[in-house]
DNA sequence: CGGCCGTTTGAGCCACATCAACCGGGGTGG
DNA sequence: CCACCCCGGTTGATGTGGCTCAAACGGCCG
């Protein structure tokens, strides 16, 4: 709310000015003040490369989207507003006026690794949009134990299903700090009157996370623990060269308890099993970085195949 | 085609007129020419009273749907065209003149016992609805084994999120014969401009669909075979409850190995589990009906809460 | 009446869980 | 700067839920 209020009037400019005070000010503190000041200093950055982008109408960044290319090439575009752009162009196929609606709307905030962003059974929460960091869907069941529902990437929508429900089926909560943007609905639901092309792509992205939980589905119910884990790893990796990572090696924030959690497994046995993965010189998985060495190879362990995750057909007839 | 050809210009007695020919015919054929008839008849019949209800402009049924009246009353409506106007009103919160939108478009068929509806990976389907029957979405894996990742009963749309994705990542066959309307996208998608009520409400139904789905994940990956099957059994009855037959005596058209298929178990395993809920005087199955003795105990045995299911508070904010 | 499908029952086995201990690194407090 | 601790990963031993294979049973349909 301060944020908003501070921003309104602000040149890009002087955002950037505000958010370098902070960083230099972090520089001199300690704890718990420093990290609010580099917070605010993220947020304010956010702000300026949001506010850059809506200024230069950046239709050649859209239009490239739209011609499928497969990575965004280095771009003036903030790293934290990239993924974000990449979903709306080639998933979602919103016109860079959908675009700018949407974003002229949204509050930015940050995230703690592991901070609760959305409480399960809690009453219509305002749409969120993930700009960076990796994030979860849990359910936690009476013994204790956690099923991980659902994970989510840089540009990836958090929760366009319980939104449209007015309800949370589960709580979410983020794997690493996350910058996510929030869309209240008492302004996002006359945009999606307005603006029928906004609400088909919310549609659109709750039946594509739809698609993903069918294959975990299919795992869960038909397929023992190394091709579980091979068919996971194989699904961030293509959704995060989707988003612009590079696919072979790169950051993956997940524990082995958590990968339990996902693959229905227990901590032990994800071990074990990523070890046989190691041995067959398919992956390594240490230090929080993935690291594929035989694509091919963990494809035919997992028996994937990427087309589920692949947009393109609903593209081509936008 | 050509019934929607014979079909134009009737009245409705005219359309029952036709249908009681064709069963009179019948009763003195046999063999696939009296399915034919059969099948040709039970068409005409939907279509009279399709064409009955859109005439009397049933206001009323509308608003007492609105009202949550938790079972629609026996009614004039015929009973292959009331679960889904049940749903119309229950879950989708149509207006009459939404649904008969809907309803004009439609195209009616007949689907024999275990037909397949929509092949796998086949290119934009019509958007389906299911009037009558119960049917499943299923993934074949390469070693044969199937997993079932989605039952629909009467008044469910059974593709939806495949819809607006443009693509079919599973196939869906009928458990029991079915009566299915398909709505050509062709003369839908103007519709959905035109009406973004029923955008919505097609999004919310990806989006409840959705939440059915994290269930199951949520069994798969956590619980025990008999909860796994308890729980199943409690949707199941809920949802049947919610479609208007009775709560604890209702047929259940799935065999063991269909269970098996759905909760990821051996059919040798579901059979043990369920004389175990047999002998714990919670349910009995057998002959294709399923009976509940001990609701209570069942949810217990289940850990299940209802909540999911319940588009109530959704509607609320209408 | 015979075949077929769904169900039932038993025996043996294996994938994965559980329990328990140890290791290694990075952050924290003294 | 060191000692500690806590968390995540690793390893071994042992138990078990659910699978597989195999065979028999019962009802339904041709």
């Amino acid at each position: 709310m301060l944020h908003r209020l501070t921003i309104q009037g602000r040149t890009v400019d002087e955002l950037r000015q505000l958010a370098a005070e902070r960083r230099t000010m972090a520089g001199s503190k300690e704890g718990h003040l420093r990290t609010l000041l580099l917070n605010e200093a993220s947020l304010l950055e956010f702000y300026a490369e949001l506010r850059a982008w809506m200024e230069c109408t950046p239709a050649p960044s859209v239009r490239r989207g739209a011609q499928m290319a497969p990575t965004l090439p280095a771009q003036p575009i903030a790293t934290n507003l990239s993924p974000l752009l990449t979903t709306f162009a080639r998933r979602m196929v919103l016109s860079v006026s959908d675009q700018q609606a949407l974003l002229s709307i949204a509050q930015a905030r940050n995230f703690a690794k592991g901070e609760l962003i959305v409480e399960e059974g809690s009453e219509s929460a305002p749409l969120l949009l993930l700009c960076s960091g990796a994030a979860r869907a849990t359910r936690t069941l009476e013994d204790g134990s956690q099923q991980i529902v659902s994970i989510f990437l840089p540009g990836d929508p958090l929760n366009p299903g319980d939104f449209v429900l007015g309800r949370c089926g589960n709580s979410i909560s983020t794997f690493s700090p996350a910058l996510v943007l929030s869309i209240p609905g008492a302004e996002l639901y006359p945009l999606l009157q307005q603006r029928p092309t906004i609400m088909r792509a919310l549609w659109r992205e709750t039946a594509w996370k739809a698609a993903i939980q069918r294959e975990w589905l299919i795992w869960l119910g038909r397929k023992p623990a190394e091709a579980r884990l091979a068919h996971l790893l194989c699904e961030i990796a293509c959704r995060s060269l989707a988003g612009g990572r590079d696919s072979e090696d790169f950051e993956f924030p997940l524990t082995q308890r958590e990968l339990g959690d996902i693959l229905g497994l227990s901590t032990v046995h994800v071990n074990r099993v990523l070890q046989q993965l190691r041995n067959r010189k398919l992956v390594d998985l240490s230090r929080g970085r993935l690291t594929i060495f035989d694509r091919e190879g963990l494809y035919e362990a997992a028996e994937f195949d990427s087309e589920y995750l692949d947009p393109a057909e609903a593209r081509a007839r936008s």
